[in-house]
DNA sequence: GTATTTGTTCTGCATTGCAGAACTTCGTGC
DNA sequence: GCACGAAGTTCTGCAATGCAGAACAAATAC
């Protein structure tokens, strides 16, 4: 007997199967069998057999009476244990680094720790500029573009409290425009620092936004203004957004 | 030749395998493939085969550097696709605020996995004390306010075949005892743990009855024994039996 | 450099999963 | 209440797929 050895061996097809078939729940809840077999495209007596240990493992569970797929509460132990290893730094630095590699500009990541952004990561394009290393280091949150990035989604209160140090002349003073311009940045995805923080830098910023789909960190490009003109602030700006979102996704926000 | 047909047939072994594995990862990070294959007592070259799939659905990462098994982000989309999905939650949200700042205690909402409850949501008073959130994890039915509240509604057979494991020295370890106190509950509407579970910590919970008026959750408040005392207890017994039993008729339940 | 440990690929063998068919249960219309 | 159809579940011949040990490769320690 000639049998064929296919090419591909030991490819676990039946764990994709069961995979899949997880995952179609997860983009629809309350698939019957029929529905869900026909949805994954195999058929009914397969997805029964692949269900029943993922029931089992409480990553999917049935309704008795419609036998309706729904996710069990298995996912919700896996989703916890993987935020409780997570760390922000580790999360975001492949994002930072590819969009660095994108626009191939100095991009920096910041936690909020009101009223100043504290510096927790830097990706730099060439080593060729100065290092004064910013990690670790905090910022005034009303005069750069990551701090703006998070003032955007917090309570209007908070951001009215603040005080406005001018750090150059371009520098947001007056809370009245401060309040307009993190509208604009809800608007837009992303905030924009004008040479308001540095005479000779622009920045683009955009929120992370956490699992509970609070913003708690930013992401940033930086660079001087010759290389950082305003037209380059509009491409650069839905760039940074959706790195920013990528991580957010990462970090479990439901929104992104 | 002959082939004993064994009597399991079609257990998917594989997937159950896989499933093991993702779950020696959840309980333990940041282990290597020899690491993991000794755990899941399964050869190296199997549980490379296995991992495969589980990480290009983003169930399981691969730290490129030491080789470490993680929980990929996939695993918190499953996550807040099933809390999505969860309407008790979206349902008792409100009123588990609502008896939070009533009684300035923190507030969980828990679901009945026998023998287990699941931690799905809670609600902190002050973010003072930030414990690691409970979320996901689970408990002793036997041992919590929730537990026992909830299984005061359940079959006597299914209290009968429980273990129960001593927490400290107040758990009640007699099945005699325990039929009794389930008793109390049900003639009171609602639940005391008396330093049951943790040696320092007091509870008290209600049963949620769901549109088939069947108890499947509970709700509590958790506090210090010096801020909850006994006097205390009888003062938020009824409180909370409110507000379960608002939830409950959010969800349908025809009796309350 | 050698030894040892860890990770990856390969492959003969038969166990395990595949999928259609048969069977059962449930629900609906007359 | 009975007949029909649809949905869910179990069964089983067949061979493809997964198993696991061994061989190989790549780090790491000594």
């Amino acid at each position: 007997m000639l049998t064929l050895v296919s090419p591909e061996r030991n490819q676990s097809a039946s764990l994709r199967r069961a995979l899949t078939v997880l995952d179609h729940v997860r983009e629809r809840s309350g698939l019957s069998l029929t529905q869900l077999a026909e949805a994954a495209e195999l058929p009914k007596s397969t997805v029964l057999r692949l269900t029943a240990p993922l029931i089992e493992a409480r990553l999917l569970e049935r309704d008795r009476r419609t036998g309706a797929y729904r996710l069990g509460h298995g996912t919700i132990r896996l989703g916890q244990a993987y935020l409780a290893t997570l760390d922000l730094r580790a999360v975001a630095a492949e994002e930072s680094y590819r969009l660095m590699s994108e626009v191939r500009e100095t991009v920096h990541l910041v936690v909020y720790d009101p009223p100043h952004v504290v510096y927790i990561d830097k990706v730099e394009n060439e080593a060729n500029v100065r290092m004064a290393s910013r990690i670790g280091s905090r910022g005034p949150a009303h005069s750069t573009a990551v701090g703006k990035a998070i003032l955007a989604w917090q309570p209007a209160e908070a951001v009215a409290e603040l005080v406005l140090d001018p750090r150059t002349k371009h520098t947001i003073i007056d809370h009245e425009r401060l309040r307009a311009e993190l509208a604009a940045v809800r608007r837009r995805g992303y905030a924009v620092d004008d040479r308001e923080n540095e005479p000779e830098v622009r920045c683009v910023g955009a929120p992370i936004f956490n699992h509970n789909d609070a913003v708690t960190a930013a992401i940033s490009v930086s660079g001087l203004t010759s290389r950082i003109t305003a037209a380059r602030v509009r491409e650069l700006g839905p760039l940074v957004a959706e790195a920013a979102s990528r991580i957010s996704r990462k970090l479990g926000s439901p929104s992104r």
